[in-house]
DNA sequence: GTAAGCTTAGGACATATGTCCTTTCGGGAA
DNA sequence: TTCCCGAAAGGACATATGTCCTAAGCTTAC
């Protein structure tokens, strides 16, 4: 991850909700970094002196433990937040972060944001926010696995994707684009996300063809989801 | 859960936190709230319109499925939070409440509290601190509860109230009083505890006397949790 | 075109965990 | 004391899910 001297941060603000948030007079301070896929932003450990708005791209968030499991926290797409935790806690980072594909941050340095958190409430209340949906999400995902077999939450996520009709950006947020990719986010292994989808093909809930699955039988997906929507 | 007339908010704050969070001026709108173990506090769905600060007894906190399942979120003793994702999300409670034992709880109504943020930002600073740090314990949970199995959560657990020597209140947090309960803290069905149990005891990690625990091993319990606390 | 390397697909087997039931046991109610 | 009940303990079996392995079908680089 680099900074992209020539950019201007003006340009990704613009438009956005971001706008409101930083002062005129505060944005030359914010800074503009370029990362490329496959690239490791963060790591566990690591100390944090900025926080990260996600402007492009996608990243993804995980753990990993002495023994070298890992498991995925989420996929994160614009907009999205990153060292708020550690902002508040004045901790190290807690989970890695890791370029899915190419993408954009601008960074605000501390320092900064706690000058503008005390002259710009509208800031903390942003932060607030922003963590209160973070938590509420990591409920919800936290109850869906614990609660509910794989199938219940693989269909829970077909159906997400076959919503986008109604779609907010927030459905986009989980968009996988290979089945071991989609196995990491639902919280299992491959193997046993290729046997469920078998089940579920054989069950003519969908159609596996070459690769991408298409749902067949709209209906009989949302009983097995039992109402839950991934999210 | 009701209104307890007499009492004043006062006696609560004095001495706390909560001393420099509300201002003089406005304790006379903080209520004071009086339950009995067993009663359930708040429901899913139900709309809320206080804030609720848990100053005394022990809470749980939990999901419940249309099927009837039931998922832990977690236990929760003084200093603890009721009401803050809904506050700042205005929605509806996200999961249900029930108390353990008999307690108390000051209730700021949503109203005075945004008239309070407004004149007073230690106030909501204090509410993304604490939001940040919720789900930081939230996410440190769910990572355990992916990625080990029952017996290392469990040997967590028991590190975790063997070391109430260096023990914050965090502590505190869970220490349940019977199996049951605990069963449902590390998210497991009361056989496979007791199964896990059993085992510990087959390799003389702990001993079970008439239903208590008593660790005879730490070092070989150490070992197992992989270094986790089960915070 | 060919080899290298993913991604997909699935067999075989092991393990963690859940469900249902039965038995035992200690303490409070009658 | 006697009886009853909830908590504790564990057997038997079912199920979800993981690990390890093999093979086939594509891309992609050269």
């Amino acid at each position: 991850m680099k900074e992209i001297q020539a950019a201007k941060s003006e340009q990704y603000i613009c438009g956005t909700e971001l706008e409101d948030l930083f002062p005129v007079h505060f944005r030359k301070y914010i800074k503009v970094y370029g990362f490329e896929k496959g690239d490791v932003l963060f790591s566990t450990g690591d100390e944090l002196d900025e926080l990260y708005f996600l402007m492009e791209g996608k990243i993804k968030i995980f753990t990993h433990t002495p023994e070298g499991k890992l498991l995925i926290n989420r996929f994160k797409r614009p907009p999205a937040l990153i060292g708020d935790v550690e902002y508040s806690r004045g901790s190290a980072v807690i989970n890695s972060v890791e370029a899915v594909t190419d993408g954009v941050f601008l960074a605000v340095p501390f320092a900064d944001l706690a000058r503008i958190e005390r002259e710009h409430p509208a800031m903390i209340r942003f932060l607030f926010d922003t963590m209160a949906h973070k938590f509420y999400t990591e409920l919800h995902a936290t109850s869906m696995h614990m609660l509910y077999p794989v199938e219940v939450r693989l269909a829970s996520y077909l159906l997400s994707i076959s919503e986008v009709a109604e779609g907010t950006m927030f459905h986009e947020e989980m968009r996988t684009s290979n089945l071991m990719e989609l196995a990491e986010w639902i919280g299992t292994s491959y193997r046993h996300l290729n046997r469920v989808l078998k089940n579920m093909a054989a069950e003519d809930i969908i159609e596996r063809v070459n690769g991408s699955i298409k749902i067949k039988n709209l209906k009989k997906l949302s009983t097995l989801a039992k109402g839950n929507i991934y999210e």
